[in-house]
DNA sequence: CGAGCTTACGATCATCGTAATGATG
DNA sequence: CATCATTACGATGATCGTAAGCTCG
């Protein structure tokens, strides 16, 4: 799976217009009309409805471009999280505990993550449910 | 951001090992030298310690390495999605209710919810905290 | 030395743009 | 017929493999 055919898919499926899609990705209708034929090859999917004239999405093709959208926040977010930590950053991990939470179990799981990962920080929050 | 660099990175960070890596890849070794530090220059973070001789994750290159499999994650859930969808399958969620939990808006979150996304079923459950 | 990473270089494959073709509202 | 999507084809650019070079344990 290329990347570049999401970015593709994103763009065609948000404006629904291989014209207008391409102009806004900076190359010609021709090289997307063949994106988009592959990302269907390779998913085995059928993503638009064509009429030759007009452009529809699927029902495939809406999910496909909500999953998309979460393929690039976290690809965003990794690329993030490497600059972060590149300089200096340290990850850390907050935990809010209700009071009906079990605190043994909590003791436990701290021990064992502060031996897989020192670097993290742990902070252990108390709140009220609601 | 190509899915290729991602994908050699992980099979090296993983082996910590160019050689079984790019075998690992069914690739050459050159071709993945070249590609780590493609993949460095774009991100501008260094992502590996080099003596030459040896291969180590600097820390940024273990909280990319986390970052990238959770990319992987996510584009597989993107393809089984989208194939599900294709054939038929409407997305559903699980919503379970805690008893404290404030009954009011949660009616009308879900009045909102068949507003927007009609084709999602939605079940609801009341379960003890524990 | 030699195991393992890197650089050089030529070849192959993928992707692009231009241009011609087809279809439908 | 005009607009939009598709197909054809030649050119450019990216990626690969082979092979030589370099470095440190």
């Amino acid at each position: 799976m290329d990347f570049r055919l999401l970015r593709y898919f994103v763009a065609v499926a948000e404006e629904l217009h291989l014209a207008r899609a391409a102009q806004r990705l900076g190359i010609e209708q021709s090289p997307l009309s063949r994106a988009m034929r592959e990302l269907e090859n390779q998913l085995g999917v059928q993503l638009f409805d064509r009429s030759t004239r007009l452009t529809r999405l699927t029902w495939a093709g809406q999910v496909f471009l909500g999953e998309c959208r979460r393929v690039e926040a976290t690809v965003d977010q990794a690329l993030r999280s490497a600059k972060a930590a590149a300089q200096g950053y340290q990850g850390h991990l907050r935990i809010a505990l209700c009071d009906s939470m079990v605190q043994p179990r909590i003791a436990t799981l701290l021990a064992r993550s502060r031996e897989d990962e020192p670097e993290l920080e742990i902070r252990v929050f108390e709140l009220p449910f609601a």
